[in-house]
Order: structure tokens, then C-alpha cells, then sequence
DNA sequence: AATTCCCGCCATATC
DNA sequence: GATATGGCGGGAATT
């Protein structure tokens, strides 16, 4: 139970005092997923994910617009998702590579210039009686707020699309948010409306990055701030397409509160931050079945051994250091490779989903313990 | 000073 | 008319 391991706290650190690390978009993702990567075809309600999460319902929001646009959930109605898993991803990013290639999302190459052309994909409109007037003379804003479905064209749902689309397409690895923010926006945005945009897209790379998508790093060069797609390139290519960077991260840790609706900015958390370890690298585990909090796990007893699963993670206030829980029980990948394998009808799928298998791999032998496998 | 991005007001869409 | 969604951007926390 909630140990009063109030001394958990991280060395030379601060003891209450509030931090923005625990009340990310990233964070509460990770929950989020740890809470709902699991078989159980359960939907997922809104109401619930927030009380279980300990958040506004508003921030619930955020994160299902982004992970629906990914595959990984479905709305199915009113205040009710459904899980489609990790499994879900690869067949929702070839889509959208085609989308995009579809579309002008790959000619814009090296350095600057080639705008991409908003402009929703398929002509979704229910005709709407006339109107075809694609942009009169480069008229801004303005006259067209009235009744537009422009609801869509800003949702943060087909902006995190358009971001991965940035990526599935073209051969750049490396963009920052204001590039991507300047290309997906016409060219010329002024301020304001580039400030908002960029901040959407730091909600959405924050997500983006708990699901391990992609990764924040610097420009080799500039030594800006800049993303990297973890996720498979788009065509299957031989080789290079680097699939998951595995960095520090270890022992993952629930840590951080689950119930903090209540507090301001500036208050001080009335509980400690047991976090150690923030990102929650937890992805490729869709479809394994239990897993298990353990320390040190010996991934030795390939038999089931029905471990006490406690299906539960408790990612409390004081999520316990030990806690670590790790795919286990599920060593033959390749029988769970099979046994999972959605039916991808075309050759090009079949490779993405192998592609995500070495991953899975790669991840679980990474927890695992066993060797720290470092890829490039 | 610049960057990151949480928080929640309040417009819209739906029920 | 109530409730569900979710733009949007102020401004505080971080770097």
C-alpha cells in the first residue's frame, strides 16, 4: 500500500514542489496506455479513464484524438472508445503514407520550401451544396469562420496525422516542431498563429514520444530541439530504417499520482513525487497477455508459471520502485508473431509488422534485463 | 531570454 | 437546454 516511502525522493531534488514533468501530456499517456494495453475488449469510457487517470476530462481528450489518429483506438460512440492495440499501428501508418504520397507530403525534401498543401484528403464533405472555391486570392482568415467545417481541418487528430505523414513520406528524419509547424501551415503564418500551432504539436510530439513514435533530440548541427521517427520508414526498405532507440530507461516506474485533479500550478503537491524514472517506455507489449511487477525478473522460467499477475499497475502517488513490470511467460516471438499476425493481405504490411516484431523484441530483451542491447 | 506546454475558458457540436 | 467535444492561447515552469 502507499508505503510512506516519503523517501523515495530523488536525490538533491525538491521535495514538493510542483512539477510540470508529472502532469504531462506524455506522462498521463503512458498511464493511460498501461492502463488499457490489454486484451480485454472492455471500452473504454471517457468518464473513466479521467477518474482512473486522476485528470480532467478535458486532458483525456487530448490524448484520444492523438492515439485514435494513430489506430491505437476507435470511437465508437459518445463518450466510448475502443481498444484496437499497438497491433493497430502499422496498418494505420501504411495508410497514411499513402495518403500522403497521395497528396504532396513528399515533395518538400532537403531544406526549406515545397508547402504541402493542407487541404483534407478525400473531398469528405457531404457536398454541402456548392462551394468549390478551393482559396480565393490568398484571402486569410476571416469570412469563412462562419459555417465551415473547419473543426476538422484544426482538430489535433488530423494535425498528428499530417506530423507522422511529415515523416512516412520524404526522407527527412530530423524536423522540429516550428519546421514541421511551417510546412504543414502555409508559409506565410504570422506569429500568432504559428505559437499555436507549434504548441499543438509539442501536445502531440509529447504523446507521440510516450508511445515511443519518435524521439526528441537535437540537430546535429544546430542543436535545436528536433524529432526523430522511431516507428518504421515508410517503404520496406533493406536495412538502415533504425527501429527503436532504446536509451536509458530501465525499470519503468508508474511513478507520479494518479489523482492530482486538484492542483494548481503554482500549489505544492501535498504528496511527494516518487517518480524516478520518467518516460514509461512501454509500446510493442500490445497483445501480451500478463504481465508481471517484479524486480529483477528472471525471464528464465519460460513456462507459463502462472506468475501472480497483478494485472493492476498501481502508478500511485508512490508507485513502487520496484515495480517493473515486464512481458514475460511470451518468449517464442515467433509463435506470438504468427499467432497475433493480423491478416495483412499485402506484402508491403506483412514487412511493417515484422518490422514492429523486431522491435517487441528488441524492447522486451531490453527490459528484460538480459543484455543491453544497444542498437546503433 | 527562449522554449516548452499545462490549464481551463468558452465556442461548437451533439444529444 | 444540457452535455459532450475540443480549439485556443495566457502565462508559468523549464531550460
Amino acid at each position: 500500500m502507499t508505503l510512506s516511502s516519503s523517501t523515495i525522493q530523488e536525490s538533491a531534488s525538491h521535495h514538493r514542489t510542483y512539477s510540470r514533468k508529472q502532469k504531462s501530456l506524455g506522462l498521463l499517456c503512458s498511464n493511460f496506455l498501461s492502463l488499457y494495453n490489454r486484451d480485454g475488449v472492455e471500452p473504454i469510457g471517457l468518464d473513466d479513464a479521467a477518474s482512473r487517470l486522476g485528470v480532467e476530462r478535458r486532458r483525456i481528450y487530448d490524448i484520444v484524438n492523438v492515439l485514435e489518429s494513430v489506430g491505437v483506438l476507435a470511437r465508437k460512440a459518445k463518450n466510448q472508445y475502443s481498444w484496437k492495440g499497438f497491433g493497430a499501428i502499422p496498418k494505420a501508418l501504411e495508410e497514411l503514407r499513402e495518403e500522403g504520397l497521395r497528396e504532396n507530403f513528399h515533395t518538400f525534401d532537403s531544406n526549406n520550401s515545397a508547402k504541402v498543401d493542407d487541404e483534407d484528403e478525400r473531398f469528405s464533405n457531404p457536398n454541402t451544396g456548392s462551394q468549390q472555391d478551393k482559396s480565393n486570392p490568398s484571402s486569410k482568415l476571416n469570412l469563412n469562420v462562419f459555417f465551415t467545417d473547419n473543426r476538422r481541418e484544426k482538430s489535433l487528430g488530423l494535425l498528428t496525422q499530417n506530423f507522422v505523414k511529415l515523416f512516412l513520406c520524404s526522407n527527412v528524419d530530423l524536423i522540429s516542431l516550428e519546421e514541421a509547424a511551417r510546412i504543414l501551415l502555409g508559409d506565410g503564418q504570422n506569429s500568432s498563429i504559428m505559437r499555436t500551432k507549434v504548441r499543438r504539436l509539442y501536445d502531440i510530439a509529447n504523446v507521440l514520444s510516450s508511445m515511443n513514435l519518435i524521439e526528441k533530440t537535437n540537430q546535429t548541427e544546430n542543436r535545436k530541439p528536433a524529432f526523430r521517427w522511431l516507428g518504421m520508414r515508410g517503404k520496406s526498405e533493406n536495412g538502415s530504417l533504425s527501429v527503436l532507440n532504446l536509451n536509458e530507461s530501465k525499470k519503468r516506474t508508474f511513478g507520479t499520482e494518479i489523482t492530482n485533479i486538484s492542483f494548481k500550478r503554482n500549489k505544492m503537491a501535498s504528496s511527494v513525487e516518487g517518480n524516478s524514472n520518467q518516460n514509461t517506455k512501454m509500446q510493442w507489449q500490445m497483445q501480451v497477455k500478463h504481465e508481471n511487477l517484479e524486480n529483477g525478473i528472471e525471464r528464465s522460467d519460460f513456462e507459463k508459471g502462472p506468475k501472480q499477475s497483478s494485472k493492476s499497475y498501481q502508478f500511485g502517488p508512490f508507485a513502487p520502485v520496484s515495480v517493473q513490470d515486464t512481458v514475460r511467460q511470451v518468449r517464442d516471438w515467433e509463435s506470438l508473431a504468427s499467432t497475433y499476425r493480423p491478416q495483412y493481405h499485402s506484402q508491403a504490411l506483412r514487412d511493417l509488422f515484422a518490422h514492429y516484431m523486431e522491435a517487441w523484441k528488441t524492447w522486451y530483451s531490453e527490459v528484460a534485463g538480459k543484455e543491453p542491447i544497444q542498437i546503433s
